[in-house]
This record gives structure tokens, sequence and C-alpha cells, in this order.
DNA sequence: ATATATTTGTGAATATTTTCACAAGATAAG
DNA sequence: CTTATCTTGTGAAAATATTCACAAATATAT
């Protein structure tokens, strides 16, 4: 292994890696070969040992990789081997089903706190979380959470995300299509529903063209 | 303009301007310049020069690009400017929240109708759409939707696909993290909320390494 | 012990994408 | 008309990312 840059494209790979070979886990495999791995995930194997040659050797030759050994490895250095507490803001009926999804606790993500400034859906009850007021955000370091998830409307995203910032926040993901000014301390990632299909009639309308 | 290849990325890039302009057309300005519009959305102009050039020349040197215009270029190329009906699968907490979303009708997009296997959601309405046994689902072809919306749950993904590509649907945006067989005819986009959310602690942590 | 079959990790070769840099088009002012 | 100031569009250069191809490691069979 060498300490050269690791390439962005290899670490937003890496989760799709991981989902992967939790799946495979639960089928009860103990090692899998990179031409398998890809296979499963509809990749390249040269592509997921290159990615993995990044962060360190975990395969071994003739065998291919440890399921269980190469999940933890990976879990380390996407530093997702903790539990991560986030913080929803805003309880609208996209919020209500972030709070609802059940796809967050694989990766070690726990949302344990939601905020809204409507005072009809403060106090309400979602799960085990109980609603409470955007004033409340201001106690998010004690409460040591990192992690902030915007799901307010477009126009009240970009003081969210001030209001997160100022809170000590250090990541965000944000469903708001805005772009956000003085991202530099956080990283955010935007998850933006709309924009993703509007990629779809290109494709499918040039489909026959494209692939000749 | 050249008969190049088109770099995926200039595609995926071109409904983030898209937006850009349409939040700009709002404010009244009348032309932009790569570099304005560059900034406006936090990217490089260059970038948005090149990327516009590979479908034709939309500016005018010292000028600009007319904001109207362009917007209705963009349109054209992504195939935008008709309406799009879709059709959502899998009426649960996402379903419901991705039904209700009004974020779809700015890029031509129109939910028209919902399905859910369900008998207790079958039957109740949703805004003005009526949820549909997913044994209706035959009949899309017919009703001319071409775009189908999976909200499902994993162990249901699947089959679900397979109706969907049964039913003559061209493309899919996908919320549901599997991996779907049999995508060759149908352009599949996935969007996984929680992988996406697992780059993030990756970056918070080595933030200040990463960027120096 | 030898041969055969796998499979990893990686340097090198390709391919793709981004950025640079500048000629040429457009405007405005003197 | 000339000069100064913008700005586009685009080849060329630089930076990134992907794929190839093979030595070395491991296992298995004979």
């Amino acid at each position: 292994m060498k300490r050269k840059k690791i390439p962005d494209e290899a670490v937003r790979r890496l989760p799709i890696y991981l989902r992967g070979l939790l799946s495979l886990s639960q089928q009860g495999q103990e090692n899998i070969s990179s031409k398998r791995l890809a296979a499963f995930i509809g990749t390249n194997h040269c592509q997921i040992r290159k990615d993995l040659s990044y962060f360190g050797g975990f395969g071994t030759p003739g065998i291919g990789y440890n399921i269980e050994k190469l999940i933890r490895q990976i879990r380390k250095i996407l530093k997702l081997s903790m539990v991560h507490k986030a913080a929803l803001v805003g309880v609208g009926n996209l919020g209500l089903a972030v709070l609802r999804y059940p796809g967050f606790g694989i990766f070690g993500f726990h949302i344990v706190a939601a905020f809204d400034n409507d005072p009809e859906k403060v106090g309400r009850r979602v799960g085990n979380i109980t609603v409470e007021d955007v004033s409340n955000l201001k106690a998010l370091q004690q409460r040591k959470i990192k992690i902030g998830i915007i799901t307010v409307p477009c126009e009240a995203a970009q003081e969210t995300f001030d209001k997160l910032v100022t809170a000590g926040i250090k990541g965000i993901l944000s469903f708001s299509p805005c772009y956000k000014k003085g991202r530099k301390k956080v990283k955010v990632i935007t998850i933006d529903i709309a924009m993703d299909l509007a990629r779809l009639p290109y494709y499918i309308a040039t489909r026959t063209i494209t692939r000749p």
C-alpha cells in the first residue's frame, strides 16, 4: 500500500461495497473474490481491488476477501464503527419519512432528535423521538450530535444550515435543493430528488443512440 | 460544436445548471455570464462553458447567456420540454413523502398514479391521486406512463422492478437500495439515502487533513 | 514434489474529465 | 476608427480515474 492521494470516487464506492458485503454476509458465506463481489454489485473486479488497495491489502491471494473482516475494515475506513448520532430539522412529509426510514442503522446512524419551527409539530412523538422547537438546536454540541439532516422547505434551508453550523455540526445531509453559502467548515451532501429524476428522460430518449 | 462523445458528467450537471438558471430567472435578470453562473451555483466557469459546448453554442461573446433561452435549450437537451407522467409504487412513509414532494413540477414531472399491494392502502386518496392495486400496473402502457418511481421495501424491489419493466416503463427512479437484475432495456437511477449519509463521517474525520 | 488453478495487489497503459489559455466576437467610450 | 473590456467556445495541457496485465501468494490435486 502506497501513500497516494485517495480518489474521491473510491471513497464514494466504499459504501456500495459495504452494502454488498453486508448482504453477502447474511447469506452465510465466509470469503468472496473481487470477481464475484463485482458480479454481485454490478461493477468491475479491477476497480474493487484498486479501490481497496488505496487503504491497504485486505485479501488473500488464491482465496479472496474474508467477508466479515472486510466489512470491519471498510467500516473503520469510513468511520462507521461507532454509532453516529444525528439530528433532523424539518418534520414535514419528507422529514417524517426520513425519521421512519429503517435503513440508517446498518451504517451505524441513529437519529436521536428532531426539530421544527411549527408549534403544532413541536411536542409530537415520532417513534421514540419528541419533536423539539428549533431554538433547542443551540444545544446540539452538549448532546454530542455532530450530524444534521435538513428536510425543511427550500426557503428555510439557508437559515437552518447556518443554525446547524453555529451549533457545531460537522456534517450535513440535505434534501433541500439549494446552494448553501459558508460551507467551508462543514461537509455537506445534498440529495436532490427531482434533479436526479431530471436526468432520466435524456437517457430514455438517447438510449438507442448512445448504446449502438 | 463537434460531434464528440458527451461525458456522462456533463449530462449529470445540466440539471444543476437548469435549477440555478430557473432561480436566477425569477430574480428578473436577462443575461448571465458563465463566470457569474458558476459563482452562483458554486462551480467553475470553464466547466459550464465546456459542458454547454458539447450541445452547441448558446451564448454570445461579450454578453453571456440569455437566461430564458438557455433554460429552453437545456430543457430541450434533457427532454424536459414536455410533461412526463410518472407512476409511483409503494405508498409507505417514503412513498407518501415523494407523492407530496412539490419539487418535481419545475422539471416537468407529474406523478399521475400510485400503487400498493396493501388492501388497506388501495383506494386511499393522496392529493388528487387514488392509490391502486399493483395488479393495475399492467395497464401503464395504455396510460402513456413511461417513468416509474419505486418506494417499496427492499424485499419487494426486484419484483416491482420486473413488473414495471414488463409494463413497458422506460426509466425508473428507485429509492430501494438493491441491485436489480435485467436492467438492460431500462435506465435506472437509484437514490440510496443511507449510503449517501455513509460517506459523511469519512470526510468529517479527514477534513483537516485533506484540505490543508 | 510438481503441476494446475485461483486470486490479490499494483505498475503501466488507457481513457476520461477538468482546467488552462487564447483567438475571435461583441460592446462601449473616446 | 481605435482602444479597452468583456465573454464565449475550444484546442491543448494537466489532472484524474479506470482498465490491463502480470508477478507473487495460496490452495488443491495427482
